[in-house]
DNA sequence: CTAGGGTTAG
C-alpha cells in the first residue's frame, strides 16, 4: 500500500512537472492507467485542462476525457472520492475549443452528474460552434429538468437568439432577466443591447442600453456598431460623441466605426472633429484608423484632405491607396487617379476594381478596357465587380460584340450566376438592341434573382429600340413579381407616346398619381412628351407648369410639344423663356427652335439660331440639325440659301437629305441643284419600308381612373 | 472562472 501510494506520488509530481513545462503529451502519457485505483488531484486536472486548450490539441482533449469518464465509472462510489463535475464541465470546454462540438455533447449525455456549469459549458460550446439552434435547444432542455439558468448561461444565449434573429426568444429572456435583478451585469445587458440591435429594433436597444447602469466600452462599441449596421449613421455618431462626453475611452473599432458612420451619412464636419479629437488622444498611428478617415475624406468630397493625410502617411498601404484612387476617380480627376494607381507597390483584386471603375464613372470606356486588358497581363484574379465594371463599359461603347465575349467568358469563370453581373448583362443587351437576348436572360436564366433593375433595362430596351408594345407587355409581367420605379414608368411613357397610345399613357398617369409615386423631371418630362406626342396639348403645358423646374430637358420636352401641335411661336418664346431663367439650352432645345421656326416660317431666325447655337453655345451641330436647315430653307423656298447651305455642309446630304432637297426643287425650280439631287437618289440603295404598328395590350386599370379629368400634383 | 464587442478599400 505504501509502495502504491509512493508510485502515486511520483505520478503526481512528474506530470504536474510536465504541465508546468508545457510538455502536453509528456504529461498525457503519464496519466495512469484507467483502474481507478486513484486520482490525481482535482487542480492538476484542471491546469492540464487549460494546457490542452491553449495548444488547441483535440487529441490530447480527448484523451484527456476518456480518461476522467473512464476513471468515473470504474470508481466505486462508495470507496473513492469521485470526479467533481466541473472537471467534467471544463473538459467538455476543452473538447470544444479544440474544434468538436460532437465530442464535447457526448461526453456531456455521458457524465454521472450535471449542475448548472455543466449546461453552461454545452450551450456555449455549441453556440461557438456557430450552432445557435442547438444551443437554444439544449437551453430548452435545461429549462425542462429544472435547472434555473445564471446569468453566464443566459448571455451565451441571447447571442445565440442575435445569431438566429429570435426576436421573440429574446424578448422572453429579456422579461427572465429583468425579474431576476441583472440589470447591474454589463456583460448581459450588453448582449441584450446586441440582440435587438441585430434584429433592427434599434428604439428596443437604444432603450437597453440606456438601462445599463456603468455601459462599458464594448456596450458603447455595440450600440453604435447597431447604429451603423443599421444605416443611421447619424445616431452612431451621435452616441460616439456621448460616449466621449461620458469619459469612455473609445475602443479602436469604435473609432473606426464612428469614422464610417460619417462616410456613410457624408457628415465632413463630424467627420472632422473625430479626426481632431484621435489626433489629440493618440489614436491616429493606426492603420485601420488611418485608412478609415482617408477614406471619410474621400467619399466626402475632400479629396484634398484626403491626399494631404496620404502623402503625409508613412505607410501607404492598398486599402488606403485604394480609397484615394476611388475618390479622384469619383471628382473626375481620373489621370491624378492613375498616377496614385500607379504608384502603389502591389495591386489586388480591389485596387484593380477601384481603377476600373473609376474609368466607367468618369465616362472614359476605352480607358476601362485598356485597363481591363492590363489587368489581364498582370494578375489571374477577377470576379463579379471587374466583369460588371467592364461590361458597362461595353454598354456605353454599345459593343455588343465586346459584351457577348465577356457574357461567354463570365460564364466560363463560374461567376455568371451573379444577380449584379446578371444585371449588367440584361443592360447590355437591351441598350445595344439585342433585345431577344436581354429577354431570354431575364425570362429564362434569372429565374427569382430578376429584380426591378432587370426588369427597367428591359422595357427601356424595348422603348429605344421601337418596340414599344413588347414594353408595354414587360411592364404589366414586371408588375406581378416587382414594384415598378418612375424609370420605368418613363420608358412606358415613351413608349405610349412612339405609338400615340394616349388611353395607355394616361393610364400609367393615373397609376402613378394613385399611387403616390413623386412626379420628379424625368417622369415630368415623359408625361409633357406623351401628352404632346399624342395631341392633348393643353394636357402636357398642365403637367408642364405643374412642376417649375430648371431641368432642359423638361424645357426641351415642352418646345418640342408646341412643335408637334403646331404652337411653333408658343415654343420658341418657351425658348426665349428659359434662357432668361439662365437655364443653358443643349443641342436638342436648338433642335426644337429649328422645328418651330420651320412650322412657323421663319427662316431668317432660324438661321440665327443656327450661327447662334455654334458661336454662343459652341454646340456641334448633329445631322439632325442640318436636317432641319435643309428643310427649313427647302420648304419655304430660299433654294439659293439651300444651295449655298449644301455646299457648305462638312459631310455629303445623306440619301433621305437628297430626296427631300429634290422635292423642294422640283416645287420652286432649282433645276441644277435639283439634277444633282437625282443623281446622288438613283446611286444610293432603295430606302427600307416603314413598319406597321399592331395594337397594344390594355394596362392594367381600375374602374375608378377617371381618365378624362386627371388630377395633377 | 466559464459570458458581451471585432479589422479600413472596389
Amino acid at each position: 500500500m505504501a509502495a502504491a501510494s509512493a508510485a502515486a506520488a511520483s505520478t503526481v509530481s512528474a506530470i504536474s512537472n510536465h504541465v508546468a513545462a508545457g510538455n502536453l503529451f509528456a504529461a498525457i502519457d503519464a496519466l495512469p492507467a484507467c483502474s481507478g485505483s486513484f486520482l490525481l488531484p482535482a487542480s492538476l486536472y484542471a491546469s492540464l485542462l487549460r494546457l490542452v486548450t491553449s495548444r488547441r490539441s483535440l487529441a490530447a482533449a480527448r484523451r484527456v476525457a476518456s480518461h476522467l469518464a473512464c476513471s468515473s465509472s470504474s470508481s466505486p462510489s462508495t470507496s473513492s472520492p469521485s470526479i467533481p463535475t466541473f472537471l467534467f464541465n471544463r473538459s467538455i470546454e476543452s473538447l470544444a475549443a479544440c474544434g468538436s462540438l460532437a465530442d464535447a455533447r457526448e461526453l456531456f449525455d455521458a457524465m454521472p452528474r450535471r449542475d448548472g456549469g455543466s449546461w453552461n459549458a454545452i450551450i456555449s460550446a455549441a453556440s461557438r460552434a456557430g450552432n445557435p439552434e442547438e444551443a437554444l435547444s439544449l437551453f430548452s432542455d435545461m429549462n425542462s429538468v429544472g435547472i434555473r439558468p445564471k446569468d453566464v448561461t443566459l448571455s451565451s444565449v441571447l447571442a445565440c437568439c442575435a445569431e438566429c434573429l429570435d426576436l421573440h426568444g429574446a424578448q422572453q429572456l429579456h422579461g427572465h432577466i429583468a425579474k431576476r435583478d441583472f440589470q447591474s451585469n454589463v456583460i448581459l445587458s450588453t448582449a441584450l443591447v446586441d440582440v435587438y440591435g441585430k434584429c433592427l429594433l434599434l428604439a428596443d436597444a437604444r432603450r437597453a442600453f440606456d438601462d445599463i447602469l456603468q455601459p462599458s466600452d464594448i456596450s458603447w462599441n455595440v450600440i453604435i456598431r447597431r447604429y451603423l449596421l443599421a444605416g443611421m449613421g447619424d445616431m452612431a455618431a451621435h452616441m460616439f460623441f456621448r460616449m466621449i462626453w461620458a469619459g469612455v475611452r473609445p475602443l479602436v473599432f469604435t473609432v473606426t466605426h464612428a469614422i464610417l458612420a460619417c462616410r456613410d451619412n457624408y457628415a465632413l464636419k463630424e467627420g472632422r472633429c473625430i479626426h481632431t479629437f484621435l489626433l489629440r488622444h493618440g489614436y491616429e498611428h493606426h492603420v485601420h484608423v488611418r485608412s478609415s478617415i482617408v477614406d471619410m475624406y474621400a467619399k466626402c468630397g475632400d479629396i484634398d484632405a484626403a491626399q494631404r493625410l496620404f502623402n503625409l502617411a508613412p505607410m501607404k498601404d492598398v486599402v488606403m491607396s485604394t480609397s484615394v484612387v476611388s475618390g479622384l476617380a469619383a471628382c473626375g480627376r481620373i489621370a491624378d487617379a492613375k498616377r496614385v494607381f500607379d504608384g502603389m507597390e502591389q495591386h489586388n483584386l480591389v485596387s484593380w476594381n477601384a481603377m476600373l471603375t473609376g474609368y466607367v464613372r468618369s465616362m472614359d470606356l476605352a480607358g476601362a478596357l485598356d485597363l481591363f486588358q492590363q489587368m489581364r497581363q498582370e494578375t489571374k484574379e477577377l470576379d463579379a465587380v471587374t466583369l460588371g465594371s467592364v461590361l458597362n463599359a461595353c454598354t456605353g461603347l454599345l459593343d455588343l460584340g465586346k459584351g457577348e465575349e465577356l457574357h461567354a467568358f463570365a460564364f466560363k469563370c463560374g461567376l455568371f450566376s451573379y444577380p449584379f453581373l446578371m444585371n449588367a448583362l440584361v443592360r447590355m443587351y437591351s441598350k445595344c438592341g439585342c433585345l431577344r437576348s436581354a429577354e431570354q436572360l431575364l425570362l429564362f436564366e434569372m429565374g427569382s434573382e430578376r429584380d426591378s433593375y432587370s426588369w427597367n433595362s428591359l422595357i427601356a430596351g424595348y422603348e429605344r429600340h421601337s418596340m414599344s408594345e413588347a414594353a408595354l407587355h414587360a411592364l404589366r409581367e414586371m408588375q406581378s413579381e416587382a414594384k415598378p420605379s418612375q424609370s420605368t414608368f418613363s420608358s412606358a411613357l415613351a413608349a405610349c407616346a412612339n405609338i400615340f397610345l394616349l388611353k395607355h399613357g394616361k393610364q400609367i398617369h393615373a397609376y402613378i398619381i394613385r399611387n403616390g409615386y413623386e412626379i420628379d423631371d424625368i417622369l415630368q418630362s415623359a408625361l409633357v412628351d406623351m401628352y404632346s406626342k399624342c395631341g392633348l396639348f393643353d394636357y402636357s403645358t398642365r403637367v408642364f407648369e405643374s412642376g417649375l423646374s430648371q431641368d432642359v430637358i423638361l424645357w426641351n420636352s415642352m418646345i418640342f410639344g408646341c412643335a408637334y401641335n403646331s404652337k411653333g411661336d408658343y415654343g420658341l418664346e418657351l425658348f426665349d423663356e428659359m434662357r432668361k431663367q439662365g437655364i443653358v439650352p443643349d443641342s436638342v432645345t436648338f433642335l426644337g427652335a429649328l422645328v418651330s421656326c420651320i412650322c412657323e416660317g421663319h427662316v431668317g431666325l432660324g438661321r440665327s439660331y443656327f450661327t447662334l447655337m455654334t458661336d454662343e453655345y459652341s454646340i456641334v451641330p448633329h445631322m439632325e440639325h442640318y436636317e432641319c436647315m435643309i428643310e427649313l430653307l427647302g420648304k419655304h423656298g430660299y433654294m439659293v440659301e439651300l444651295e449655298d447651305f449644301v455646299d457648305h455642309m462638312p459631310f455629303e446630304p445623306t440619301a433621305a437629305m437628297w430626296l427631300r432637297i429634290f422635292d423642294c426643287c422640283r416645287e420652286y425650280g432649282n433645276k441644277k441643284l435639283g439634277e444633282r439631287a437625282a443623281q446622288r437618289i438613283n446611286d444610293s440603295k432603295p430606302l427600307t419600308p416603314v413598319r406597321f404598328i399592331e395594337s397594344a395590350p390594355d394596362y392594367e386599370c381600375s374602374d375608378s381612373d377617371d381618365v378624362e379629368h386627371l388630377p395633377y400634383c
